[in-house]
DNA sequence: CGGTCAGTTGATTCTTCTCAACGGAAGTGG
DNA sequence: CCACTTCCGTTGAGAAGAATCAACTGACCG
């Protein structure tokens, strides 16, 4: 690393400099804005895979922002089953849920190594006061969790086994891409068990489908290792019941 | 309609004057911010039956208020099949999820007479910056609606067909509590295909576990009236797969 | 090199859907 | 006010989808 990347780092604010800068928060904040919000945020330690981001129950002081890796959200039951709820990749915010009743909802917990920007949330709200973007972008951000749980719903509720899959590997797919991942050729962090539990069926069925997709031509898929074929056929397995 | 009586209205802001005061907006907000909200809100001609609040699609321009009645909120697939997502009851906003694309994602229908305060958006940001309260009011209410859908999730995704009845119908006694109704005598406002779609169940299902619940002696139910007769029991049947 | 765990596959069972028929409520038009 | 239609809800019988149970294979780990 030479100087002249030092010196360029210090000039510009490390939010600038993160791979997912576009996804994030920073959105259509100008140079002074980004500064002071760039003030507020802590860098964490990476989490190892398998560690927690925070446990339901944790009381609720800070949201973040996922830098890279990719986390599982889920519900616990009173009888201590798991319920995934969705998995997180760079750019998404990991917390919303939290701050109307001030301790965490859902527990959080790496599937990889993945490190994730702190940002603590009673001086963001204190920043949004001040730069009305910040405000709108955070709305925003909110709403368009409310949007796809809700998509989530009807994929859950109405949809037969082979469209639940279908739509995760779409799903995927599209969120890999906007990423600037590949869009056809990624790997799973999670195991099977995790997206059966998230699509509500039993390890078994998704692992029947994944094979009869492979068999059907629509996916080439090794253990983790999934590679999209026909984007087309897939797509049109996506129905209601 | 006496001139006290006017006097009084006018010396009170309109929300304090409703009936669901506490579960809507202005919580925690003192007089004069109370006014400042109270004059950027619209309140609308009730809704008849069948009518529509919006249509997914619509431009985005205000969410909203329900002060009395009940909406179902629904989104559309392709082939034109509804997908119902929710019941809406007083004191609950309406078109949280169209704030980061600006159009309605789905469409909001009264299933009886209703009537709903209207609260343009872009105004309601710019309060937002006054009224540190407000803008903290709002992102709770946003939170609450993503955990709220984290759980119906889990709730389609991972019950058998009878848990999910249980817990629409324990869910809508509490909510009826919470706006000082009687939680254990209530009048459903859907109908029972809207009830199945909800929940991703078969109109027959959902009929025949209406007819069960009633020979346990869990509930009585006559046609769109319910009483709930063994609420521990209701409860228990809520488990997951 | 066992041992454990994740994943796959097969056989069976059970839940829920679909199809079908029917009763009753509400609404419409004469 | 009554006959008619239509829609909503209920119930039964059979079919289909997915869960469960069980056995097996191959990774990964110490």
């Amino acid at each position: 690393m030479t100087n002249n990347v030092v010196d360029l780092e210090s000039a510009r604010s490390v939010c600038q400099q993160c791979g997912i800068f576009k996804l994030c928060f920073p959105m259509g904040l100008n140079m002074g804005e980004l500064d002071k919000l760039d003030s507020i945020i802590k860098r964490r330690q990476p989490l190892e895979k398998g560690q927690y981001l925070y446990q339901a129950g944790d009381p609720f002081k800070s949201i973040f922002a996922l830098r890279s890796g990719s986390l599982k959200t889920y519900l616990m039951s009173q009888d201590g089953s798991e319920h995934v709820i969705g998995i997180k990749m760079p750019g998404d915010l990991l917390g919303l849920s939290a701050i109307s009743s001030g301790h965490f909802i859902n527990s959080a917990k790496a599937l990889e190594t993945s490190s994730v920007c702190e940002i603590p949330y009673e001086r963001l709200e204190e920043l949004a006061c001040l730069i009305p973007g910040l405000q709108h972008h955070l709305s925003s951000m909110m709403s368009r969790e409310i949007q796809e749980e809700q998509e989530k719903v009807a994929i859950c509720g109405k949809m037969p086994a082979e469209a639940r899959l279908a739509s995760v590997l779409v799903t995927l797919s599209e969120r890999f891409a906007s990423r600037g991942f590949s869009a056809n050729d990624f790997n799973l962090s999670m195991s099977r068990s995790d997206i059966a539990n998230m699509l509500g069926l039993a390890v078994e069925t998704v692992s029947r489908l994944f094979s009869h997709f492979q068999e059907e031509g629509l996916i080439k898929v090794e253990r983790k290792h999934v590679q999209i074929l026909d984007k087309e056929k897939l797509t049109a397995l996506i129905k209601m019941n």
